[in-house]
DNA sequence: AATTTGGTTCTTTATTTGCAGAACTAAAAA
DNA sequence: TTTTTAGTTCTGCAAATAAAGAACCAAATT
């Protein structure tokens, strides 16, 4: 029931989950995250995923629903079979970067806050605040703009 | 020694405080990096630190350093005084954004080296994964483009 | 009706993180 | 030379995270 994995695509697994886990994901997800993105096969059932990574069934349960929830994998079931065939979801790349762009909008919006809020003392400070905050928008607006080129391209 | 605050700049460093642990600072490392920046006084001693933020010496020293480490804020001192005076360094954020898109480079290099170690068999996942490492590519190029553009206008 | 399948949810445990408090240190002041 | 200042480093400890394992459950199979 296990996929089998050559020793390349064990290494990747591990290099792809790190990097993963660096961008905030928990081992088990990114690993999991990982196993859909470099096995041959590329629609894995619960038990492949888990026997593969050799982990826990709620592990496997809570990492499959996590990643589902974030969007980055999808399944499908198969006519007469009551399994889930989970897969990589490559195309919410650019959602995912978008909504970073648009999550700025959240951390700007305190800036402005302390800016307004700040007292008009300190020119230089709050001239570099408000720097920042101009700079944070013409980031945003710009990185969506090259987003959305690319889309229709 | 310590630094009077408004209700609503303890506010303030609180929810300025949130949004930076959401970008993965930890709650004191965030909440010093906020008083730094909402406190009428732009320079701050380690104790006004310490006192203000209800911290203990060791977190403080702790965060302080952490923070400079990062290259998020600064110090100076002043002759005859032992002190350090510490300083939040907003103009770093182009920098911070830049060497994020740069930090893409090893995303990036992992899905190629998946995509090469990937059967040919897949057709289609394989163009997905193709497109999302130009896509990456081309969204950091044009991305340090934007802000190096900033930087002479 | 009993068992198997394909999971989910609950409980427990190991690890990590974040911080307090105390002990420590090097330079300056007394 | 002792004491104070301005921190740093070490030693825990409490809370949060991550995952294992067992109990559980609903639908399908026998």
């Amino acid at each position: 029931m296990s996929v089998k994995l050559t020793d390349k695509q064990k290494e990747l697994v591990e290099s792809f989950g790190v990097v993963q886990e660096q961008m905030g994901l928990s081992p088990a997800v990114s690993r999991v995250n990982a196993l859909l993105t470099i096995s041959d096969t590329v629609e894995l059932t619960f038990d492949e995923v888990r026997e593969t990574l050799g982990l826990s069934k709620s592990a496997t349960s809570n990492a499959l629903n996590g990643l589902l929830t974030m969007d980055r994998i999808g399944y499908k079931t198969k006519p007469g079979d009551r399994k889930r065939y989970f897969y990589s979801k490559m195309g919410q790349w650019k959602n995912a970067f978008r909504k970073d762009m648009q999550g700025l909008d959240h951390y700007n919006a305190i800036v402005k806050e302390i800016l307004n809020s700040r007292t008009p003392e300190t020119k230089e400070f709050n001239n570099q605040l408000k720097e920042l905050t101009k700079f944070i928008e013409y980031f945003q607006k710009e990185s969506i703009k090259i987003i959305d080129n690319w889309n229709k391209k």
